[in-house]
Formats: C-alpha cells, structure tokens, sequence
DNA sequence: GTTGCGTTTATTTTT
DNA sequence: TAAACGCAAC
C-alpha cells in the first residue's frame, strides 16, 4: 500500500482519524481505492480487524472489497476477520446472536418475495372474500416501503384518498403477525428488527457498538432511514464513521432509499468532515462535460465538477434513427465496425437502457449477427420453481410452522389434496387456534374429508415429519434430502410435467446443483445448523451456482444494472420523453392533481443519465428514434429532454436511416433475387 | 390439475 | 403488440 499513489483529496479521506467523515465519490473517483486503502491503513495502525466493519449492498461488491483490502495487506489472512458484508447480512448475524432477548425461534426463516406474495395473497383472501381484486406487489411495496422508513404498523397513516394505502394500513399488521407466527423475518425485517432489539435493549445495543470502532459504508446515498437508524445505533460508542456516496447516483429511492440521509450527513453527525473526490479516471473530458452539464439541471444536490487529466477525446454521436429497429441495427452494426476498426474485444462494449423491454430488439439483431452478448437482471432467479418447492419440504421438516412453504407443497407432487380439503382444513385451524400443520397431523378429527383423502394427508404428514426427525438427529441432510425424494417420486413427476426430456433434464440438473451446494454447507456447518445456514444464505445469497462468467461479451443491462461498471465504449438508447425520463415519473399522482401545483420531478431519471453516461471511457453513443412502435401503433417520439442538456459543441449528429440503407452490395442483391428466384421455382 | 380463451396492462431490482 | 393474468370448462 502505497499512499503516493492517492491524490490529495483521496489521501485526506485515507488518512481521516476519528469522527464522521462523508467521502464524496464521484464516478470513476477512485472510491473503491480509497475505501481499501482506508480500511488497509487503520490495520497498519494497529486496529483489531474484528474491530472493523464494512457495509456494502450487494454480496458481490462485498467478497470484492474483501479481496482488493487481502492485497495491500502484509499478512492477508487478516481480511477474513474483517466483518464485511451486506446490511442484512449483518442484520441476520445480529438477529442469530440476539436471538433470544428477540424472543425468535432458533430455526427462524427468511422469506423471498415470493413467501411475501403469498402470505400476502393468503391474508388478503381471508379479509375480503374475493369482494375486490388487488395488486399485491404494490401493495407489499408499500409494506416494504414503511419499513425501509422505519414506520411500524401501528404508526402506518395512510394518505387520504389513496385506497392503497388504506388496505396497506389494515394489512401491515397482519402481515407482521403472520410472519411471526410462521417463524419467519422478511428481507427489511433484517434491519428493522435488529434496530428495534437495539432500541429495547441497551445492554445488547451496547454490545454491539462497543465492537465495532470504525464502521464504513459504501454506496452510501443508497441507504434507507431503517438503515441510518441501525447505523447510528452501532457506532454510538466509538462515533468513527466512514461513508462513501455520491447524490448524484442515488438512483433507488423508489424502493426505499432515501437521499435526505447523505445530502443531511453533516447535520446528522455533528462535526463531520466531508471530503469530495472529483478527480475522474475513468472518461474523457468531453464525456465528462456532457455529463457535469445534464447533472448540474438538478438540486439538491452537493455540487462537484468532474474533471479528467486525459485528452479531450472523440465527439460523443447522437444517433438518430427512423425507428426502433434501425436504431438496433445501428448498434449492432457500429459495435461489428469498431471491433474491426479499433480491434476491440466484445467486452469493450455495453449496451444500456431504461427498461428491460428494449433490450429485446437489440437481443434479437445480436443473435442474428451472432455477436457475443451478456444480459444482467432479468428475472431468472424466480424461474427454477423445482428448487423452490424441494426446499419448502426442508423448510417445512425444518420448521412445520412455516405455512407459506407448507402450502407449497401440500399437493405438489400431486397427491390428491385439493383446494377443498386445503380450505376445510384451513378454517377448522382457525376455529381451533392452531398452525395449519397440526390440522394436517390431526386430519382423522376432521369429519367431512374422505377417507382416501385421509391416508394423502397422514402419508404426507409422515414423510416430513420422519425427515424432520432424521435432521433432527444430525443425519446427512443431502442424503435425507435425496431419501424424500425418491419418498415423494419427484423425479416422477418432474419428468411427466415436462414437456419433452431435455426439459426435464435441466430441471433435474438444477436439483443436482441445489444439492451440490447444499454438500458444500454441509462441510462447512455440523448437522442440522449445515440445514438452518444454508436456507438462510440461499435466500440471502440466491443459490452460488450463478456461473455466468461474461466472456467476452457485449455487456446489455438497465442503467440501475450498469451502476459501477464502467466500459471503454457505451450505447446508451432509446434516449426519447416517456423512456428517459420514464412516463410513470411524468405523471402526475391523485394528489398533485388535488393540490394543483404540478412539476414533475425528474432528478432520479436525470440521475439515470448520468450514471449511463459516465460509465463511458472512450466513447460514447447516445441514440433515439424518431418513430417507435408502442402498444402496437407507431408513435412520433419526442428527444429525451436530457439529450437536449449535452452541450452541442461535444456533440457529432448522425442520421441513421441513410447510412443503413445503402450499403447493401450489388452481388449480394443479385444473390439474393437468384435465391428467391428459386424459391419460387421450387414452390410449384 | 390442466387447458384454453378473453381481458388487462404495460419501470427500475437487491437483499 | 404481446405477455401475463384470471376464470371457466374439461
């Protein structure tokens, strides 16, 4: 570790003593260095590694920092005793550890969006029998949303005229309830529950923030207010805090962040230094100025200019095009181009838009042309539905509590268990005052069911509850695994519900691997615990098979997706009102129009362009269309607003429709008609 | 439990 | 437009 490599400003945030300090990152600042090197220096100073936590967002990010902080260590075994990680992975160590003044239940599950939906689906069936019909993802957004603010149910107030608030209102507290009673934490309960504890007991609170003297957090304009709480709860002892942010990419509020908590840093902790690096090392200056120039029409913000040492660059090209698929055809076309012309591998090149609906067209030209593509995001995790429903039935051997995967698997594979015999015992348990699964256990209690019925539901209430007891007893939980499946014929099944035998395969395959990294648990963890972590870590983590290495590839994903990345040449499409900034932020809501003063606002979508244009370094596309086909009718698009913010003189206009039309060669025509030509012929 | 048909609705996504 | 959803019929 060298601190003469850091500029002046890096170097003040290095080597900050104690008390808050605010690092202003800009894009391509050097932000992840000065974070590494921070957390390397106060080891050379002699700080305890147990002593030093670092947050990040996402796992990856994580086992990264851990990595480049293993590098400028002499002795690299100290990394690993660093805590580092996600905030809800720390939420849950806190959460395992304080288990019991929490007053949780030792094998506590976590639940997915999925168990969200369904619980909320479930509580939503027994308040209003079918009378209306909801959304239930926006109704547990607003769920999520009260929590990342820290609103408990009771202090939930609904706005006036907004209906969806008042069902969120009556159904927050369900919800919560629900979820206890099930023995189960949602992903936001992680951090509001493990600050609750810290607000009911000083003793643990203090416990905590004794061990932790230096506390950092990148991505910090990213936080929520659920999240500040639990900030300003560990470091209440020692008061060293270190976050890393930059408002201007602050592009998450939608799902709870909250920019208040980094533009308000200095109010918030008193007498904290605020550092900011605007020294950029990543794009060019005229990448730069366009950038600086469309992010400088928002406020609220801290202000930086960005500024680069290298050579003023190449021109950035607004493409237009007469529609959508030229505008596809472009990009593909310029990215063959550059690739000969500047010898540039595939993943010098990305691709990035607003929503994921347009990389469609760009997917489609791709694979036409055979060129190398990447996609990221997507929705893949969700689909391996075989996954899912073989960990309900070690969730629910695990802990039979947990009705939302009991449901799961009540009649899957089909066992003759309908949706009568579910509702019929469904309302005998809620007369008795019991959990779903003591229903099933007692089921020759319940009169009105038929006797074959019966003998499915003791059958089935056999199989997990021998499995439970096996796992109990610490027995090889992949060997019980494969036991039951052969119990339950799910192999059977799989391959009959497929639809041909290489479908069926994958899905096996799937399976396989599930079980793989269960055996890599199972070393690492004794017996049932190996069973309770890896459950946990799998809807923490997702599964570790994720292999998807990129190769090299053409880079497509959504400008949220694009956060951190950075590529030597970027197209950035569909720069067109209504995408960017995206119709839904344009629209005014019940109340604007209520209260009359209306302006939309647009900084978080401003924000989304300057995140894609700064993940340039050399160059960079900016394309629209001037005609797109939506809902089926070709509409006349208006440029993006934020287009028309890049300074004119950084910017080369090229029409598109001209230069796509031409080159196609003559023998290629006349190859083309003689092919035809024989199509015909061959047709009679 | 599955299939098919009519209806409805079009963000961003991680933990 | 097209994909996702819900409901009814088998």
């Amino acid at each position: 570790m060298d601190l003469a490599t850091l500029n002046t400003p890096q170097r003040d945030a290095v080597t900050h003593g104690t008390g808050p300090l605010l690092v202003l990152a800009g894009a391509g600042s050097g932000k992840t260095r000065v974070i590494t090197f921070r957390i390397a220096q106060l080891l050379k100073q002699g700080v305890d590694p147990r002593h030093i936590a670092a947050l990040t967002f996402t796992n990856k990010a994580a086992a990264e920092m851990r990595e480049r902080v293993a590098t400028l260590l002499p002795e690299k075994s100290q990394a690993s005793k660093l805590t580092m990680g996600t905030f809800h992975s720390l939420g849950l160590n806190i959460l395992k550890q304080e288990r019991k003044a929490m007053g949780f239940p030792r094998g506590f599950v976590i639940y997915d969006t999925s168990d969200q939906l369904g619980l909320l689906r479930e509580i939503l069936r027994r308040l209003r029998n079918g009378d209306r019909k909801y959304d239930v993802k926006s109704i547990l957004s607003r769920i999520s949303l009260a929590k990342n603010a820290f609103v408990a149910p009771e202090d939930f107030s609904p706005a006036t005229f907004d209906d969806y608030d008042e069902i969120t209102a009556e159904v927050y507290g369900k919800y919560q309830t629900a979820l206890r009673n099930f023995a189960a934490v949602d992903f936001d309960d992680l951090i509001t529950e493990v600050v609750n504890i810290f607000n009911r007991n000083a003793e643990v609170r203090e416990r905590w923030a004794s061990k932790f003297r230096y506390l950092l957090v990148d991505e910090y304009q990213d936080t929520n207010k659920a999240q500040l709480h639990m900030i300003r709860a560990l470091i209440e002892k020692h008061y060293n805090l270190c976050v890393v942010g930059d408002d201007d990419q602050s592009i998450y509020s939608w799902r709870g962040a909250d920019t208040g908590n980094i533009l308000g840093f200095g109010n918030m902790f008193p007498g904290a230094k605020i550092v900011k690096l605007e020294q950029n090392y990543r794009s060019t200056p005229n990448i730069l100025e366009a950038a600086n120039a469309v992010i400088g029409n928002n406020t609220d913000r801290y202000g930086k200019t960005l500024w680069s040492a290298m050579k003023p660059g190449t021109p950035i090209t607004h493409a237009i095009a007469d529609d959508a698929n030229v505008e596809a055809r472009f990009v593909a076309q310029e990215i063959v181009n550059l690739k000969q012309e500047q010898q540039r591998p595939y993943k010098d090149f990305a691709v990035l838009y607003r929503s994921n609906k347009q990389a469609k067209l760009i997917e489609e030209e791709f694979r036409e042309r055979q060129i190398p593509y990447a996609m990221f995001g997507g929705q893949q995790f969700f689909e391996r539905r075989e996954v899912k429903d073989l960990i309900a039935y070690l969730r629910v051997a695990l802990n039979p509590r947990d009705e939302i995967a009991l449901r799961r698997i009540i009649n899957y594979p089909a066992r003759g268990i309908g949706g009568t015999t579910v509702q019929r015992l469904t309302g005998w348990c809620a007369s008795e005052r019991m959990p779903l699964w003591n229903g099933l256990v007692r089921i020759q209690e319940l009169e009105g069911v038929r006797p074959g019925t019966k003998r499915s539901v003791s059958n089935f209430t056999e199989v997990v509850n021998r499995l439970g007891i096996e796992i109990e007893r610490g027995g090889n939980v992949v060997a019980l695994t494969r036991g039951l499946m052969e119990d339950i014929g799910l192999v059977d099944d799989i391959q009959k519900a497929s639809p041909n035998f290489k479908a069926a395969q994958k899905r096996i395959d799937n399976i396989e691997s599930l079980l793989k990294s269960l055996a890599r648990q199972q070393e690492r963890t004794a017996g049932k615990d190996a069973l309770v972590e890896f459950l946990r870590l799998l809807s923490l983590d997702g599964a570790d098979d994720e292999a998807e290495e990129v190769g090299n590839s053409v880079t497509l994903t959504t400008l949220h997706g694009s956060k951190g990345l950075e590529f030597p040449v970027v197209f950035l499409i569909g720069w067109e009102e209504e995408i960017l900034p995206h119709a839904r932020t344009l629209m005014p809501t019940a109340a604007d129009i209520t209260s009359g003063d209306y302006t939309p606002d647009v900084g978080e979508e401003r924000r989304l362009a300057y995140v894609g244009i700064t993940r340039a370094q050399q160059e960079l596309y900016v394309s629209r269309s001037v005609v797109r086909i939506m809902r089926g009718k070709p509409i006349p698009r208006t440029p993006s607003r934020f287009l028309m913010e890049i300074p004119e003189e950084l910017v080369t206009e090229r029409n598109i429709a001209n230069e796509m039309e031409a080159p196609v060669k003559a023998e290629e025509l006349s190859a083309f008609f003689a092919e035809f030509a024989g199509e015909f012929a061959n047709r009679d």
